[in-house]
This record gives structure tokens, C-alpha cells and sequence, in this order.
DNA sequence: AAGGCAAATGCGAACCATTCGCAAGACAAC
DNA sequence: GTTGTCTTGCGAATGGTTCGCATTTGCCTT
């Protein structure tokens, strides 16, 4: 446990939101003006590993971290960009289904899904 | 109309799957060698606009160009890559419930639905 | 406390998919 | 056939992320 990886994992408990690895750098180097990049990168890469954190790709732009025992879906506007969260149970039928007929199991964390925001249809 | 939108539009008509910009770069540039990848991208851009293709996102790597006409949604398996066509009917109590809830109109053909195929769970 | 070793770090360069700026070229309309 | 606009080729820039590598760190053993 080296003090990066510490402060990186301040910096996601003290705000369970949504933060690019660029935003977690900047918090981190807030305190150890050093800390690299790609160090958070791989700090991350290794807490996902060890299933303490997650990520998800809000559409285009970098991908966001968070805490895993928060997962939750989005619903990302493709024209305003603005992300609504989406609880589970909205999914549990596509679910059932796409296990029924493919053998898949949706993650739908993952990925979020796209469409129009109510202001921008 | 010029002679490389009518190349890229050959390729496109010609084998409608999906096909990345780099994909269909290749096989104009089979006829034409000096048509470069970023009049493709600027070709593939004009047709979205147009209403011709759509492109979608399946997961990491390259977006995939395809006829506006057949388009539909995906399961992408995040841990092989493969991805299974999934039919529109899957999506509509999604649809409906996030509509209801949020006034969010999903559109599920852009980005596809990660999770776990049948072979890798 | 000192030494040794694997794991973690800083740094810059590489990477991939995509977009941009710009000068040169092609097209259509008159 | 000339004008003006729309398109192209080219290379360079971009954004997000990963890599290679030499150096340092933290930890375990003595």
C-alpha cells in the first residue's frame, strides 16, 4: 500500500461520484504533486481488480470511476450529454430476456444507454 | 456526387455489415489508392447527416458503419468481443418504463449492451 | 539497522481512433 | 470557360489511455 494508491482511495471515498482518471489526478496531486498519470491509471486498473472500484463509459469522453458497491445504470443524452441515473429494476425484463434467448448476461453498468434527455427531444 | 462518395457508398450497399472506417478505407481504396481515411470519415459524417448509415459503438475499439436501414441493437460480450444481434421487441418495456419514468426516449442502436455471452460466463 | 527483491513509480513516448487546418483540386452553374 | 463553392489529400493535432524502462519504494529477512 503506497501513498498514491492511498490518496487515490481517499479521493474516491470522500466523494462517491463520478470522476475521470484526469479528475482523480488532479485531487491526488493535490496533496503529492508528482503522482503520474498513468500511476493513477494503474492504481485503478489494480483497485478494479480487486473489485473496489468500477468503471463506466458515459458515452464519448473518458471513461468515469467510482465506487463498486454504488453501480448503477445511466441514461446519457447523446445531445446534451446530461447523465440520469437508472435504477436496476428498469432492466431486470431485458434481462430475463436476453438470458432466455442468447445464454447473455447484461451488465448494464458497463455501458450506459443513449437516447434524448426529456429537454432535448 | 463525387467519385469517392460513390466508392464508399459501393462498399457500404455491397456488404451490409458492420464495417469500421479503417474496414471500408481498405476496400476503397482497393479501386481508388489515393482516397485517404480522413475523406472517409468525412464522407461516413455527410451520409450520418444524410440519414444513409448509422454508426454504433460496440464496446472498445473502432465505431462500426452500417445502412440506416438495418439497423439494430447488440450484445457484446466484454470478456470474447462477440456480439449478437439482439431484436428491437427486447427494448420496448425499457423503452416504455424509462419514458414513463424519466421522459428519457432510449436509442439502443448506438451504443450496445455489455455483458457476458453464453460461451464466457 | 542493513540488505535484497519484487512491486510500484515517474517520465516520456507510443498508441488508436478521430478531427482539423490548409492549400490544391474537382465539380457544377452560368 | 471562368467563377465560386464544395471536396479532397495530406499531415499534424487531439484526447484518452497504455507502454517501456530506468529508478525508487515498501516490505521481508537477516
Amino acid at each position: 500500500m503506497t501513498s498514491s494508491r492511498r490518496l487515490l482511495l481517499e479521493a474516491i471515498f470522500d466523494d462517491p461520484g463520478h470522476h475521470s482518471a484526469e479528475d482523480l489526478a488532479a485531487i491526488v496531486q493535490a496533496k503529492a504533486p508528482d503522482v503520474h498519470l498513468s500511476t493513477i491509471y494503474r492504481n485503478l486498473e489494480e483497485l478494479e481488480r480487486l473489485g473496489v472500484v468500477v468503471h463506466s463509459h458515459l458515452g464519448h469522453g473518458p471513461a468515469t470511476y467510482h465506487l463498486a458497491a454504488g453501480a448503477h445504470c445511466h441514461f446519457v443524452c447523446e445531445h446534451c450529454g446530461s447523465a440520469v441515473k437508472a435504477p436496476d429494476e428498469l432492466f431486470v425484463n431485458l434481462a430475463d430476456r436476453a438470458q432466455e434467448q442468447f445464454g447473455f448476461t447484461i451488465d448494464p453498468h458497463h455501458f450506459s444507454i443513449f437516447g434524448r434527455c426529456r429537454n432535448c427531444q
